[in-house]
DNA sequence: AAGCGCATGTAAAAGGTTACATGATTAC
DNA sequence: GTAATCATGTAACCTTTTACATGCGCTT
């Protein structure tokens, strides 16, 4: 349950990568893919935006407007984008959750095409390794009225081997585009 | 997300109904269910137990071994039994996490067999409800470049739709049960 | 001899949510 | 006229992680 820390901060940083945004315009996104990575509360974006601003890894544009609050347009920096580059090629661990995986999917821009790949990769492996983990359980749970638990186990390997068809249907896609690219 | 507050407490009051447990049985098992529900610390898990003996919803036996820290095995109190009920009832609102409904499905045996059918059917429409987000959001990318967001989007689809299946599978089946108590 | 599994816990720090505060504009 | 959307932010509170502290027994 670890590495939650720090994420959305790399994570917002790396949104910032496709083009300049205020909080609200952060918090807006987030929002609409709610289901894949959560949508953080205000009380989180904007404390976040200062922390990357005073480490100097995001530059800001007020935009006055008549009447209004102002806009507050937050801009990668070069800095930014070596910290999130750093970020993005730190291998993550084993027992990464799969909204960390999102986040660095959402942000695949940012990687080349082969640390994409790799990246894919390592996921494949962890979520094969878990369904073997789940397998085990699931025989070792028997006869059991361990009704909760069988139940559990059961969708956990269904969204597993849903993972793992997805995975590998795009790896093999991904590894013919890059066959070509080096053929060609 | 919300209310992922507070759930840890409960989730482990809810474990104590299977059979007593020390913080370290505890500690075990959500390790080898790291991948439903993640592998929460020491740190969490103690003082939780703390928490829950103070508030009189379990009460601990300390088994001395010699030359070893006691074990400190905690009971749920009839107390804890009629709060964990009260949880489990309490219907789960919008944008709850797979976490969370995994929470609610390893402690299905607490359910009454239709509580948990209507529990299921609730996740079935929460699903249903994101996956036609995510198609809107997947049509609205068109030809653009977002390729993560593609991925993700796309990726997001897949076990949207293997959960779909899942809970369409198993709903089925306790359509019938029901159906069959319900006659015979 | 080093490290892991057992077994408990605490303290500091980080992170997040909830709720509040402000205030204009737009849609019903 | 009432609610939602736009737009920012703060403060108190809660939870969780990280790192530490202790110490035995077993395996490599």
């Amino acid at each position: 349950m670890s590495e939650s820390a720090v994420n959305l901060r790399y994570f917002i940083l790396g949104l910032l990568t496709r083009q300049p945004m205020s909080g609200y315009d952060v918090k807006r996104f987030l929002k609409s893919l709610s289901w894949l990575i959560g949508s953080p509360s205000a009380g989180s974006i904007y404390p976040a935006l200062r922390v990357l601003l005073q480490d100097h890894l995001v530059k800001v544009d007020v935009e006055l407007r008549e009447d209004r609050p102002p806009r507050k347009v937050y801009t990668i920096t070069q800095a930014g984008r070596r910290v999130l580059q750093l970020w993005i090629e730190r291998p993550v661990g084993p027992g990464t959750s799969m909204k960390a995986f999102m986040m660095r999917l959402v942000l695949a821009s940012n990687y080349p095409r082969t640390g994409l790949v790799a990246h894919m990769q390592q996921r494949r492996s962890e979520v094969a390794n878990h369904q073997h983990a789940l397998e085990q359980i699931g025989k070792g749970l028997g006869e059991r009225d361990d009704i909760g638990q069988r139940l559990a186990v059961d969708y956990a390997l269904a969204v597993a081997r849903a993972e793992l068809a997805w995975l590998d249907a795009e790896l093999t896609g991904a590894a013919q585009e890059l066959a070509f690219v080096g053929t060609r």
